[in-house]
DNA sequence: GTCTATATAAGGATAGAC
DNA sequence: GTCTATCCTTATATAGAC
């Protein structure tokens, strides 16, 4: 869609998600995001009353690329290993487009003041994979650990990469490309891994 | 040490790292430091030029600790299997007493124009790690696999609970005491998943 | 709906007295 | 070395014309 044919509120919307996902929420400007919709200040006041609610709208959206549904895998009746081999895949496939979403979901979770934002993630996720877990465990199909641990740890290997990529990329002197290679590689990967860890 | 006896550069050094550890360098305030630290703004810029400054100097201090150089056991003739273990242990021991270190180094790094802090990342410890895997795996004690790949893996198990904590403690309703708890079997957890992957 | 102009406040930094 | 007072710039937000 060309930029022409978006209305403002739509291109208030893009600039404010670029501005305060590059920047976060302290270091945005509302001259900043005026700038890159093409329009001025007052009519970003305008359309959203405040700083604070044009930044809610956002984070409502993005919170719920970070903490992802998944339909599609986990309400199927699928083995726990495939669902977790199935959220590799896709994960690290979203992160690699989006790689400032991390950063901005952590920080706006972890400010002190705004423990509102922390109701929004959607916690149904690691409760169900738990209980797939539980279900295929007691099949005698899987070896015996803490699922909540092990979702902590998939998550947790998906994700760190892209958060030290400024420090990983310097440290083996790769650009942008061969990092996105090296994060194409992860998911073989860490499949490798999860298939070590949960075959009994 | 009492803070009567606190020299007053100890004292702004001391306020500057509590608030910019907890409200990060856009979100904090040369007015906060100084309320902190018991003083007045004027005295801040006596001691340290300029807030970038004195943000600086408590940077250079956490980089260190937050990618730690651990000689005590990399620069030991230890099998590979049992630095990665040390490394576990400390590590998210460390994490337990630190725990808005990661969230602030890791803003920081990703800032795009202060691209210097990337450069004061201790670089051997990864490097060093992936010549100890290659060691061993050249003997046959390891498994192949990718020793770079394996590295971020092993930071982002350890890492990411702290950086999700409060999303973690929500989902599971757990205050803080459940999860240094959490975190601290943790450590065995994770000893058991690098066992199962690096074991041939 | 969109703009210019401006109110109001906050934040970093400095001057100058003690 | 430490304080009060203040300068200067920048930010959010609003008023009012078109």
């Amino acid at each position: 869609m060309p930029e022409a044919e978006l209305s403002t509120e739509e291109k208030i919307l893009k600039a404010a998600e670029e501005v305060f996902m590059r920047d976060g929420y302290d270091g945005s400007r509302m001259q900043d995001i005026a700038d890159v919709a093409g329009i001025n200040k007052a009519l970003l006041h305008y359309y959203f009353r405040s700083k604070d609610k044009l930044f809610e709208k956002i984070f409502d959206a993005k919170i719920q690329v970070f903490f992802p549904r998944l339909e599609q895998a986990f309400y199927q009746d699928l083995p726990f290993m495939e669902k977790v081999e199935f959220f590799i895949e896709q994960y690290i496939g979203l992160l690699r487009n989006n790689p400032y979403l991390p950063l901005f979901v952590l920080n706006t979770i972890n400010k002190r003041d705004n423990s509102d934002f922390i109701k929004k993630v959607p916690a149904e996720l690691s409760q169900r994979l738990i209980m797939s877990y539980n279900a295929d465990f007691q099949q005698g199909k899987l070896r015996a650990i803490n699922p909540l641990q092990f979702v902590i740890s998939v998550m947790g290997m998906c994700i760190f990469p892209f958060l030290g990529r400024p420090v990983l990329q310097n440290m083996f002197k790769a650009d942008s490309n061969a990092f996105d290679k090296l994060m194409e590689q992860r998911i073989e990967e860490l499949k490798v891994y999860i298939r070590l860890i949960l075959t009994p």
